[in-house]
DNA sequence: TCTGGGGTCCTCTGCCCT
DNA sequence: TCTGAGGGCAGAGGACCC
């Protein structure tokens, strides 16, 4: 679709640049023997799922969040590679550099997709769809990879259009996408008013069944139904959001700098575990992990959140806001463990996880009470050692005498559970967790 | 032998306080 | 002293996204 679009001042313009099946193309790079075959990412344990698929395997019904075996079957001749995380971040950082270089305003969205706010760059790089193609060139010219860009005058339509742009899977194979979809101003309603409900931010399975039992089903219909019914099914935050995405009105901003207001740590065992100190480790080392990331964003979180998923998939979460916010492993723990102390775990445990949130800048208060007064300053220093030691050596050389002597995980296992057998490193602890190097 | 991991946002409920 | 209303907050869970 090629709609010319004016360099106008004022008017606001905003890409949406998604990667095409970004973390299978990286792969590809390395592995280009594997090109035009079935490839899948993720998915290689018994419990993992899919996080890409090549545009050969989607031809089968594969996609991404699907269970391994499910795809397995459906595509016996797929390639499956274990994930490298560490990697796809390196190239995703280089992508954003390269985003920079257009405009100061890019919000990363996730490791494969960012929105550009290109409204001022009119002048000096043309017009929106002309900054789109030069930017495609220019991220297949410096990283070998294929992207597909949606422009249009919010970041809602921007999502929607790359959508139009993008490659699709058929039966027969992959067909070529346009690369970039423009929506133009004033067209949005054309644009959006056949589209499938299913297609608005928010509207998963749950919500799509509710519309659809109001005879919702286009973004049109969504935009007449009356707001009262609307909101009796759905809740009045959600319809107020939906309706004025169906009128086509999004005025949030490129925001380049979001501070994140959770961190969290979750793993799903190879295989369901029932005795509590069998989980301990793993709260130990989730805990530690999460404090590691306080300290390295220089916040501490009042609130700890224990998650326990059970083997029949039903899932319960726990939370204690704290008197103090703490940025220490060891107070994490002690937290998430007294939480998991009172869940039953005989039933069998698949998953556990724990995060924090509640996030405060300024120093935490001293403790008062509770033994010598240096010892929390030297717990800190301790701390900071030791996110020091690993930044220089790796996260391996370091890690708590709980943990000593149980093989190092992997430096990550980011879509499926780890293989029966395999233990885990940890992190510095207090208390009971003196330090192993 | 089906269902990962890391997030955000919203709603509902219960408790405490005024 | 009891009761009810209302606000604020914490906790739990659901829905959704990539």
């Amino acid at each position: 679709m090629t709609i010319r679009t004016q360099p106008d001042v004022g008017s606001r313009w905003i890409l949406h640049v998604d990667m095409d099946a970004f973390f299978v193309s990286v792969e590809l790079l390395r592995r280009p023997e594997l090109r035009g075959r079935p490839v899948v990412v993720g998915g290689a344990g018994r419990r993992g799922v899919v996080a890409a698929a090549s545009y050969e395997a989607r031809s089968y019904g594969v996609h991404s969040a699907m269970p391994s075996a499910i795809a397995r079957r459906r595509c016996p001749a797929a390639v499956f590679l274990p994930g490298d995380h560490p990697h796809y971040s390196k190239v995703s950082a280089r992508l954003m550099t390269l985003f920079a270089e257009v405009t100061p305003l890019v919000e990363p969205l996730s490791l494969d997709e960012a929105f550009l706010d290109v409204s001022g760059a009119g002048r000096r790089l043309g017009a929106p769809d002309q900054i789109a193609r030069g930017l495609r060139a220019r991220v297949r010219a410096a990283e070998g990879l294929s992207c597909s860009i949606g422009v249009a005058p919010n970041k809602f339509l921007a999502k929607l259009a790359t959508n139009s742009a993008k490659p699709r899977a058929s039966r027969a194979g992959p067909v070529e996408g346009t690369g970039v979809h423009v929506v133009s101003a004033g067209g949005e309603l054309d644009y959006l008013h056949p589209l499938s409900i299913r297609a608005l931010w928010g509207v998963g399975p749950s919500t799509h069944e509710k519309l659809g039992r109001l005879g919702i089903v286009t973004v049109g219909d969504l935009a007449v139904a009356s707001p009262d019914r609307l909101a009796a099914a759905v809740g009045a935050g959600v319809a107020e959001h939906l309706r004025a995405l169906a009128h086509g009105r999004d005025d949030r901003p490129v925001e380049p700098e979001r501070a994140p207001k959770s961190i969290s740590h979750e793993e799903t065992f190879a295989a369901d575990r029932r005795e509590l100190e069998e989980l301990r480790p793993e709260v130990v080392r989730q805990a530690h992990a999460v404090a590691a990331r306080l300290r390295a964003a220089s916040v501490r979180a009042r609130t700890v959140q224990l998650k326990v998923r059970y083997g029949d998939f039903t899932t319960v979460t726990r939370s204690t806001t704290m008197r103090c916010p703490s940025d220490r492993g060891t107070e994490v723990v002690e937290v998430a463990w007294s939480m998991l102390a009172q869940l039953p775990v005989d039933r069998g445990v698949r998953l556990v996880g724990v995060g924090v949130s509640g996030f405060e800048d300024e120093p935490a208060q001293l403790e008062l009470g509770l033994g010598d007064e240096h010892g929390s300053e030297q717990w800190d220093a301790a701390n900071h050692a030791v996110d020091e030691i690993r930044g220089r050596f790796g996260d391996e050389v370091i890690g708590p005498a709980r943990l000593a002597g149980r093989q190092q995980r992997a430096p990550s296992a980011p879509w499926g559970p780890e293989s029966p057998g395999t233990g885990h490193g940890g992190e510095i602890t207090g208390s009971d967790e003196s330090h192993q190097v």
